[in-house]
DNA sequence: GTAAATATCTACTAATTCTATAGATATTAA
DNA sequence: TTAATATCTATAGAATTAGTAGATATTTAC
């Protein structure tokens, strides 16, 4: 229940690439320093997004990065799961590839499987009402509220 | 997004305590040999509960612990945050003492910290759905389904 | 009042995960 | 061919989590 700083890193990035006015690519260098993120950190957050669909790069000189998917329909979760894997309370609990907990005798018969299950439903609700067009929108009010400071300001 | 062992454990020693048919006072080593616990780990998870008024204990021989308040009334959310300390994505998002992440400028301006507060809020949701009472009884339920055997499967 | 069984407290160690860095390689455009 | 970029693999450092050890306080029963 803590937001990782590769999930931290991750939102500030996309809402850089998302941002009103951005240009089409930006590099790793960039990003890094207008959000704030150590490069070679960076590098990782945006291999993991590029690998998850969110993102598109392209190498060369004038290469970086750019979204690939409608900012409106990625969500919140998306980008978390994206950088830190699936929402899990417990390895039984997992939505595509359950399997049996370390301790646990079987997976059928474990009580608290069906109720991991139904809080991780609540997690996942709770991350799909923001997609990154509502974040992009949020990061925007809050530097104009800042006076156009600090772009990772967070 | 993982449950601990801590939370894990505080899970199983509740149940274990509420079960239908459990004495009015369990000892440390029963409740850690019935719901396969690491006695001297089990220690600090019940005084943790204790401390937050879940359980109830007494010294001496005959001595050790009981529920304290109503099942129906502790919530899954309780028990978590007792042992794991309060849900909070971000420091700036925490529900009763919010501070300034390390690296933000300022908390009033903080685009995230809205949304992680709603998110909070959805895994608090998620967590009041299920009493200790209701925890009691899956696990009832589990172990009849087992066929009586492991009182620490989960 | 002594012994045995219990909870409580403080400190430490071990394991794991998270965060960050280093350095080499591949690709592209000018 | 050069410079700017992304990509890959490995590793180091820091923080958190999990588990252990040993001493102390309390209570009951004899």
């Amino acid at each position: 229940m803590k937001l990782s700083k590769k999930a931290e890193y991750a939102l500030r990035a996309l809402t850089c690439l998302g941002a009103p006015g951005a240009p089409p690519v930006v590099s790793i260098q960039e990003i890094a320093d207008q959000a704030n993120i150590p490069k070679k950190f960076l590098e990782q957050v945006l291999l993991a997004l590029k690998k998850a669909g969110l993102v598109h790069s392209s190498r060369g000189k004038a290469g970086g990065y750019s979204l690939h998917a409608a900012p409106a329909r990625v969500t919140l979760g998306d980008i978390i799961q994206a950088v830190d894997g699936p929402f899990a309370p417990l390895p039984c609990a997992d939505a595509t590839a359950p399997v049996a907990c370390p301790d646990c005798v079987s997976l059928e018969h474990c009580w608290l499987r069906g109720v991991m299950t139904e809080v991780r439903q609540a997690v996942v609700a709770g991350c799909e009402q923001f997609t990154l067009a509502d974040l992009c929108r949020r990061a925007e009010d809050g530097r104009r509220r800042a006076g156009q400071a600090l772009m990772y300001e967070i």
